[in-house]
DNA sequence: TTATTGTATGAGTAAACAATCATGTAGTTG
DNA sequence: CAACTACATGATTGTTTACTCATACAATAA
């Protein structure tokens, strides 16, 4: 698999709401599924599945103690990431604001 | 919409290789469709239909001039975010290297 | 005007995705 | 052992994605 690809998927691993939330909810440190599920507001099956294909995409790794398996964050570069994310949005939201006032509100 | 799902929106527009590629042709500045469709080895109107995606989703600008249209990166923050993405790859690359002399190859 | 060039887009398709429900599995407790 | 808890996964479904081919559109040139 070409670095390429390799990249695209550590981007998709991250490029999706649900996971999204997850990624911030393991900001603090490790945590199991029966904590994370109820936190993000998804079924415990779909919860499990996001973080699966996380943790085969590699950003995210698991220790199981007893019962429960606790996520954590493998990398801190994805909360890095999801930071330049972040102030991309707010850079897209000022944009936004002064074509709006440029332009006048249609109201 | 929540910021996270533009959050999402950003990331996904950057998750795919051949978006990726067109990201990093435009490291070095604007280029037109007609230099960008040849040198990433796609269809004209593929190539088209991502750089429509990227520039909806805020990450890209366009400039015309005469019949082309130009393209370039709106925000710097992308081509960190490859970057970061890139050292990931790195970082596991050096892990599944670590494992496999741990376990030891089956060949 | 017509022809040409550069780009965008409708229609169609196969594959991937996200979610749910039901079930399976592994470890723990009684 | 059986019952329970925490998690994973098969099967299914509706949605989205990436791509292609054909066509439309917009600006320029002849």
């Amino acid at each position: 698999m070409e670095a390429l690809d390799l990249c695209a998927d550590i981007l998709k691993a991250m490029a999706q709401p649900t996971r999204l939330r997850i990624i911030k909810l393991l900001r603090d440190g490790e945590h199991c599924v029966c904590e994370i599920f109820p936190a993000i507001g998804h079924e415990q099956s779909n919860t499990s599945r996001h973080l699966q294909m996380m943790l085969k995409s590699g950003i995210l790794k698991q220790r199981k103690d007893g019962l429960k398996i606790y996520y954590s964050l493998r990398h801190t570069e994805v909360l890095e990431m999801v930071g330049l994310a972040e102030q991309i949005v707010v850079h897209e939201a000022e944009r936004t604001a002064r074509l709006v006032k440029q332009k006048g509100s249609k109201s």
